[in-house]
RNA sequence: GCCGCCUUAGCUCAGUCGGUAGAGCAACUCACUCGUAAUGAGUAGGUCGUCAGUUCGAUUCUGACAGGCGGCUCCA
């Protein structure tokens, strides 16, 4: 899937039209080294320009350091840029800071990027020693390639070639490229490159592997500085360091890769979501109902879902002549349960739930802490309607969905609509049908008044579908629920239902996913949280902790209390000082503690202390349970 | 799956140019009984990821495998 960056990077026609044309004449801007005029340097597209041109400049420094160097291509990136190389060997650590003192070189040189058209003839004269580049300009304005995002370089218009110049005029460095470009090399204020990785040629797997270098360009030090201060606050809520540091879950090598356990507290956590998330699929009309981890074969087949996907689910066991998978889905073992008897128009909408625990063989590359892993539990349901009920059965979800999420402290989201891609195979059914169930999910989307990001070729073999993307504590986005509408498994597995009339119809099934998967919303709950739940998920809510052991009796009678207002409490009876217990439920983020002494044993009261170090001293037993119960009841954030 | 890097105590990491290893934290024991983020002393803990190969000898060198990290590709 290309994305949205990748598309208008490198495309003055595009930038153009997104700033109303200002950057049109911007050759003859940087010919006479003025600044774009109308586009921020800390604007998004001023952000590209800059980027894009201290990507010229890497390119420059490496061909000089490592003249066997060929050029793929450099485009921008969030956050960034990249450029691409061909060379014998990976480039090591020692490489980069190389480059990156040769870049600050050229940089200092002050030199100017000058845009010059040229034929395709003649530029396949002047970079015969680039094959990548002569690939690219053979597939100028090719239109597969286009959607591929990888034709950075070429357009459909005329060809342009931008020379870096020296302080004498002469060329320094070029590179086919259709800009724009900062007047000057010096204009590039802030940057630094960040890591070397391999990435396939145009983004193909069956093509060479190809050497990146990342890296990132800033308008200022500062905005650097506070990029470099985001990374590191995101490796600070990595939810694999947390996970281990809080003791919620771990991943043993004796189990194989991407198959979690889950400890004590990561299991509270898990327990208090699909409980949560259990009720609320009963309060909004659906059955609970069960099915089990392993099927014969021929279900996956009916579903459609085998062949298509036997790389990906874990090889059959064959039994007694009979091959059984391990289900990677649970859709086809619902829509078992909606045809084991005769269905009638009246029990429309039928909506079924599950947790259903899925197994799917992640490439070994491509496993990541809860996020991507190998098993997995889905809160999976599935609405069996008429086609009637559909929108309305759709929005209803969307509804649910983003409710369930608001819940959970996320509440700044958009939505993706991933369509089919008429060019491709992968997808099943009509024209007409696709239409069709494209058009009712993007008229819900519409109407909830969210931001709609189309996603084309991103939907399901089977239909298309809408999905909610949250942006976490720190900016980042997730994609989170899907609500995807299928009008084939219904066809596949023959699924009918009795219209008033009589007659036999064919309901729509529409699949939804609230967390998607428990693991792996877990994971992004951890991150956006840093830890530090709020009381309703926190494992421990409350630690009581005595300023010497004789307070200990009075604050386990404390506990007891809560307990009974059930409440997850723990008594700190360890002979630490009580400077250390509070350091200790600091470190494990619990949200109350609750601190006796002398004062407080002889007034019936604790010192009443939140985890960001608030505190209120003689609070009475019976103020701080109603506190905390409060606290854990509305479910919100302290 | 592909490319690169990595794997030493529960955790974070030293170290051995080939002669089988050490610290801090955590754990345990003892003393201290303390008022809002680390009291002190001591004890225990490792077949240096696994299996082969080279070698008199491998945690160290080589290979395969497993697991991890960063990307690429993929993500029903």
């Amino acid at each position: 899937m290309t994305k949205a960056w990748e598309q208008f990077v490198d495309d003055p026609s595009i930038i153009a039209a997104r700033i109303n044309g200002q950057l049109k004449d911007l050759a003859t801007e940087v010919a006479d080294g003025d600044v774009v005029e109308g586009v921020a340097i800390d604007s998004p597209d001023g952000r590209d320009i800059l980027r894009h041109s201290t990507a010229h400049v890497m390119a420059q420094a490496v061909q000089q350091l490592f003249p066997e160097a060929k050029l793929g291509i450099g485009p921008p990136v969030q956050d960034g840029f990249y450029y691409d190389f061909d060379v014998p060997t990976p480039f090591v650590p020692e490489d980069l800071a190389k480059i990156e003192s040769l870049m600050k070189k050229i940089i200092k040189a002050n030199q100017k990027f000058s845009r010059r058209v040229t034929t395709d003839d003649d530029a396949r004269v002047e970079l015969a020693d680039e094959p990548y580049k002569l690939e690219l300009i053979g597939l100028k304005g090719s239109a597969a390639d286009a959607a591929e995002g990888a034709s950075a370089e070429v357009g459909a218009g005329e060809l342009t070639i931008y020379d870096t110049l020296d302080r004498n005029g002469e060329v320094a460095w070029k590179d086919l490229c259709r800009g724009p470009h900062l007047p000057t090399t010096k204009r590039i204020p802030a940057f630094k490159l960040m890591r070397s990785a391999a990435a396939y040629w145009r983004g193909d797997e069956k093509n060479k592997q190809l050497q990146r270098i990342y890296g990132t360009a800033w308008e200022s030090a500062e905005a650097l500085e506070q990029h470099l201060h985001r990374i590191e606050e995101a490796e600070r809520r990595d939810h694999r360091k947390l996970g281990r540091e809080l003791d919620l879950f771990s991943f043993p090598d004796e189990l194989g890769s991407g198959l979690a356990v889950f400890h004590p507290k990561g299991g509270v956590i898990k327990r208090e979501m699909e409980d949560y998330v259990r009720r609320r699929h009963i309060e909004e009309g659906f059955s609970y109902v069960g099915t089990p981890h392993i099927s014969k074969d021929g279900l996956f087949h009916t579903s459609g879902h085998l062949p298509y996907y036997a790389d990906t689910m874990f090889p059959p066991m064959e039994l007694e002549g009979a091959k059984y998978q391990l289900k990677a889905m649970s859709c086809p073992m619902h829509n078992l349960i909606y045809s084991s008897r005769g269905r009638s128009y009246r029990e429309l909408p039928l909506r079924l739930f599950e947790f259903g625990t899925v197994y799917r063989y992640e490439k070994s590359g491509v496993v990541h802490g809860l996020t991507r892993v190998r098993g997995l539990t889905q809160d999976d349901s599935h609405s069996y309607v008429t086609p009637e009920q559909a929108p309305a059965e759709i929005k209803h979800l969307l509804d649910f969905v983003l409710g369930v999420l608001k819940d959970f402290g996320l509440d700044d989201f958009y939505l993706e609509l991933s369509t089919r891609d008429p060019e491709s195979d992968k997808f099943i059914g009509t024209d007409e049908q696709w239409e069709t169930a494209t058009m009712i999910l993007e008229q819900v989307a519409t109407d909830s008044g969210l931001e709609l990001v189309p996603d084309p070729g991103g939907a399901a073999f089977y239909g298309p579908k809408i999905s909610v993307q949250a942006r976490d504590a720190i900016g980042r986005t997730w994609q989170m629920s899907t609500i995807q509408y299928d009008f084939n498994q219904p066809e596949r597995f023959g699924l009918e239902y009795v219209a008033p009339d009589g007659s036999k119809q064919q309901p729509v099934m529409i699949h939804s996913a609230k967390f998607g998967s428990i693991e792996r919303f877990l994971g992004v709950l951890v991150e956006h949280y840093a830890g530090a739940f709020p009381p309703w998920l926190a494992p421990v809510q409350v630690v009581a902790i005595p300023v010497a052991e004789r307070h200990a009796d009075y604050l386990d009678e404390v506990a007891a209390r809560l307990t009974k207002a059930g409440i997850r409490v723990e008594v700190d009876h360890s002979d630490d000082r009580m400077q250390k217990k509070i350091r200790n439920a600091q470190l494990q983020k619990i949200p109350f503690m609750l601190i006796a002494g002398d004062d407080d044993v002889a007034a019936g009261a604790v010192s009443f202390r939140y985890r960001d170090g608030r505190q209120d001293n003689g609070v009475s037993v019976e103020d701080a349970v109603a506190r905390v119960v409060s606290a854990v009841e509305t479910h919100v954030q302290v």
